[in-house]
RNA sequence: CGGGGUGUGGCUCAGUUUGGUAGAGCGCACGGUUCGGGACCGUGAGGUCGGCGGUUCAAAUCCGCCCACCCCGACCA
C-alpha cells in the first residue's frame, strides 16, 4: 500500500496547494509543452507547447488583419546609439540589453574558441523595436498622405533578465509587437485603446481569462510612452499577471528619430505613435489560470487536440468490434480536432492520465460495455465528470456543443475566481493586513493619491503595486489610504508575477 | 555583486561523518502475464562520482585550488 501510493506520487506533478511554483514547473516540463535549454534563462519551446503559441498568433494575427494591420520584419541587431536616442526608453532597458561586441571565432590556444574581430560599433539585440521601426519610418512617412502606418512583427526579443521563469520570464521570447504611426494624438490614443481592446477580446474568448483594461501608473508604466494600457489576470495563486500592453507613444520617439510629417494645411508636425505586444507569457498565464494537480487544462479553442479517443479493446474480439465504431466516431469528429489512441502498449488508465496531462478538453472513452449498452463514454477535463452519449446521435454536433460549455465554463469559473479574491480597501491597517502573508492576496482595490512616492511606499511596506488603474462613469472620490490626500478613484492593487 | 547550498547512470537522490569491488527508485530496452483510472514479474543496458592537483597500499569519501548550477536580497512582456 505505502509503496503504491510512493509509486504514484511519484508519477504526479506537485500539488498546488503543496507549492504553487513547483507544481507550474512541474507541469511545464511534464506536459511537454517546453524545457531549459543549455543556456541559462533561456527556454526550449516543444512541440505541444508551440502548436498552443501558434493557436494564439493565428487567431491574434486574424484579429489584427481584421482592425487593418499589416505584418513586416525588422532585424533583430539595432545600433547603440538608436538605443541612447530617448531619454527614458534608455533607462528602461540598458541594464538588460544582450550586446554583441565580436564577429568570427578563432582558437584560444586551449582546445577551444574565442571571439576574433571586434566590431566597430557594438550591436544590441533588441529588446523591442521602437527604435530601428521610428528609424524606418522616418525614411517612409512625408505628409499626412503616407499616414497611418499600421505594421506589426511576430518576433523573438531579448531582455537579459536575471531571474528567470519559464513562459513568464525568459532572455529570449517570442512575441508580436505593433508599432503603429499617425497624424492626430486622438487618432494614436484610439488605435492603443482599440488594440487593448483586441487583446481583452483575445484574452477573454479564446483564452477563457478573464482580464481587468485599463492603464498603469507613472513608476509601472513602458520607458518611453506616454500612456502604458494593458490587460491583467489574475493567477490561482491570487497575484496578478500582465498579459498584455498597448502604448501610446505621443510624439517621443518622433522626436527623438526626427520624423515629422507635412499636415494637410501645409504645417509640419511631429508623427504621433503607438506600440503594443503580447509574448510567450500568455502562455503562462493561461496555465495559472485553469490548470490543475493532474496537468494542463486547456480552452477548446486554443487546444491542438480537442477532443480524444480511448477505444477500450484489448481482446482481438473486442477490437473487431469496437475498433469500427472508433473509426466511425473518428471521422465524424475530424473537422472539430480529434485524436484517437489505440496504442496496445499503455493501458487505458494511464492514456486517461497522459491526456489530462497534457491538456485535452474532452475524452471519448469506448468499449464493449459501451457497445452493449449503446452509448459512448464522455469526460471533461474541466470538471472531470463522466457523462454518456446515445450512440445514435449526431455526435458532431453533441461534442461540438460540449466543447463549447467546457469553454464558457473555464471562463465563467475564472470570472468567479476572479470576484471572490477582489476586495475594496478602505484603510491601510487593512491592506498591510490582507497582504500580510507571503504570497498572492487577489486584488485590491484602494484610494491613492496618485504619486509615485507613495505607490513606492506601499510597494516596499506590502510588495503590492498599482496593477491597473480604470477609469469608469460610477468612479466614486475618496481619500489616500495612505497618506489621505483625496483620489478621484479605487486603483487595483496586487502582488504581481 | 553580498549571504546560503548542491555537484554521483536520462531524472530524483542515498553513500562522504568513520577511505576498502559504485547503489536505490523512476525512466529506458527485451521477454512474458496484464489492460473500464498512471499494471506486474523477470532479464538487461547505462556512471571518467563537476574538473585539476595532493595525501594514501587504496579516494565518491580526506586536503588544496578551480569550474558549474541552484536558492535568497534591486528591475522587467
Amino acid at each position: 500500500m505505502i509503496m503504491a501510493q510512493q509509486k504514484r506520487d511519484e508519477k504526479a506533478i506537485c500539488p498546488r496547494a503543496e507549492d504553487y511554483s513547483r507544481w507550474y514547473t512541474d507541469l511545464v516540463q511534464r506536459a511537454e509543452l517546453a524545457d531549459y535549454s543549455p543556456v541559462p534563462g533561456c527556454m526550449v519551446i516543444r512541440p505541444n507547447g508551440y502548436a498552443l503559441w501558434e493557436n494564439m498568433r493565428d487567431a491574434l494575427d486574424g484579429m489584427f488583419r481584421e482592425t487593418g494591420h499589416e505584418n513586416a520584419y525588422f532585424p533583430m541587431f539595432i545600433p547603440v546609439e538608436f538605443l541612447a536616442r530617448e531619454a527614458e526608453h534608455v533607462e528602461g532597458f540598458a541594464m538588460e540589453c544582450g550586446v554583441v561586441t565580436h564577429s568570427g571565432l578563432e582558437p584560444d590556444g586551449e582546445g577551444g574558441l574565442k571571439p576574433k574581430g571586434q566590431l566597430d560599433a557594438p550591436l544590441i539585440l533588441r529588446p523591442t523595436s521602437e527604435t530601428i521601426i521610428w528609424h524606418m519610418y522616418g525614411q517612409w512617412i512625408q505628409s499626412y498622405r503616407d499616414l497611418p502606418i499600421l505594421i506589426n512583427q511576430w518576433a523573438n526579443v531579448v531582455r537579459w533578465e536575471m531571474r528567470t521563469r519559464l513562459f513568464l520570464r525568459t532572455r529570449e521570447f517570442l512575441w508580436q509587437e505593433g508599432h503603429t504611426a499617425h497624424a492626430t494624438a486622438d487618432e494614436a490614443v484610439t488605435e492603443a485603446e482599440t488594440m487593448l481592446e483586441v487583446y481583452r477580446r483575445f484574452a477573454e474568448e479564446w483564452m477563457a481569462v478573464p482580464v481587468l483594461t485599463g492603464y498603469k501608473s507613472e513608476a509601472e508604466k513602458f520607458a518611453g510612452a506616454v500612456r502604458t494600457y494593458c490587460i491583467e489576470a489574475l493567477t490561482q495563486d491570487k497575484r496578478a499577471i500582465q498579459a498584455g500592453t498597448s502604448h501610446y507613444l505621443g510624439q517621443n520617439f518622433a522626436r527623438a528619430f526626427d520624423v515629422t510629417f507635412q499636415t494637410e494645411d501645409n504645417q509640419r508636425d511631429y508623427v504621433y505613435a503607438t506600440s503594443w505586444g503580447v509574448s510567450t507569457r500568455l502562455i503562462g498565464a493561461l496555465i495559472m489560470a485553469h490548470s490543475d494537480d493532474r496537468g494542463l487544462v486547456l480552452p477548446p479553442k486554443l487546444a491542438r487536440t480537442k477532443v480524444v479517443i480511448v477505444p477500450i479493446a484489448r481482446k482481438d474480439e473486442d477490437r473487431a468490434v469496437v475498433m469500427p465504431v472508433v473509426e466511425q466516431m473518428a471521422a465524424e469528429l475530424k473537422h472539430l480536432g480529434v485524436k484517437v489512441d489505440a496504442d496496445p502498449r499503455t493501458s487505458p488508465g494511464f492514456k486517461y492520465a497522459e491526456h489530462e496531462l497534457r491538456g485535452v478538453p474532452l475524452r471519448l472513452e469506448l468499449g464493449r460495455r459501451d457497445l452493449e449498452a449503446g452509448h459512448v463514454t464522455v469526460a471533461r477535463r474541466d470538471s472531470g465528470e463522466k457523462s454518456t452519449l446515445p450512440l445514435g446521435a449526431d455526435l458532431a454536433t453533441c461534442v461540438s456543443a460540449l466543447l463549447d460549455e467546457v469553454q464558457a465554463g473555464l471562463f465563467a469559473r475564472a470570472v468567479a475566481f476572479r470576484a471572490e479574491n477582489t476586495r475594496d480597501v478602505d484603510s491601510y491597517d487593512e491592506f498591510r493586513d490582507v497582504l500580510g502573508e507571503e504570497g498572492g492576496a487577489g486584488f485590491l482595490r484602494a484610494h491613492w493619491d496618485g504619486t509615485t512616492e507613495t505607490e513606492k511606499r506601499i510597494q516596499e511596506e506590502t510588495g503590492a503595486t498599482v496593477r491597473v488603474i480604470t477609469e469608469a462613469e460610477d468612479d466614486e472620490p475618496g481619500t489616500c489610504i495612505v497618506t489621505g490626500a483625496p483620489s478621484a478613484r479605487r486603483v487595483t492593487f496586487a502582488r504581481a508575477y
